[in-house]
DNA sequence: CATAAGGGTTCCAGCAACGGGAAGCTCAAG
DNA sequence: CTTGAGCTTCCCGTTGCTGGAACCCTTATG
């Protein structure tokens, strides 16, 4: 398979997939004519980073389920541990950005949003919250 | 006032600073050593863009905001606009960050997390949802 | 007076995770 | 034979800084 096909069918594009080669997610074999060749469980290993990215898994934490995914011996409980690691990171980020949509939306409603200059938003980023 | 003392008052590092200067947000003075001098009004203007960062404005909106916070002819409707634009995006992010959180937990639930190899997580990654 | 500490200055590299685009090779079709 | 699609490598740009090197300025101290 070139890198064409396997793009189509693990809907990871070309780039990517060139990419993840050069910081060793995967090893495609060569072709004679210098094009990569990849095997069905090269294309499996791309859909499952593809999907562990649109999970939000860093590239480093796809590298450990990848490893994972390929080790018979593993225990369930390290990906588990792992999922869970990136499930409080996830639950952070949105607190985070929870907070900020709160004083943004109250800033938005103490706004007046006509043609005056007076804007509160302004004040309150001057003022400092 | 240097940048030592700017960067403790408004809160922004002195290295953002100097970034911040590079792309054109402040254009403090320059002593006769080289050093920057910064007045009072650069100080507030960074205390007012590291207040704008935290609630998550790119620096093109900071941008555009530290221009209306010296506009004395601007619209408030203009801010306004500016922030539910901001706020919209937020809002996205969370909706993204939500469902990937939503995906994760069901994902962490189903898997037993023991010393055997069967996990529904890595199946699931591997089938792509 | 030499020097050491603690400012400041510039510039260069690098982070994450790719995407765009150039220059050039290969392959299949007409 | 030529055209066009697909492949290759390489390098730059993105966002918003942060760390570090190498060097200058100022002040205090032995």
């Amino acid at each position: 398979m070139n890198i064409g096909e396997v793009a189509d069918r693990s809907g990871v594009p070309a780039k990517t997939i060139r990419y993840y080669e050069e910081i060793g997610l995967v090893r495609p074999a060569r072709s004679a004519n210098g094009y990569r060749a990849f095997a069905e469980t090269e294309l499996h290993k791309l859909a499952f980073l593809g999907r562990a990215r649109t999970l939000g898994f860093s590239i480093e934490e796809c590298r450990r389920l990848l490893a994972l995914y390929e080790d018979d011996n593993r225990e369930s409980a390290q990906v588990k541990a792992l999922a869970e690691e990136h499930l409080a990171e996830v639950d952070a980020r949105i607190a985070g950005l929870q907070a900020m949509r709160e004083t943004l939306a109250r800033l938005v409603r103490s706004c007046h949003g006509d043609d005056r200059p007076d804007c509160p938003i302004l004040d309150d980023l001057a003022q400092g919250g």
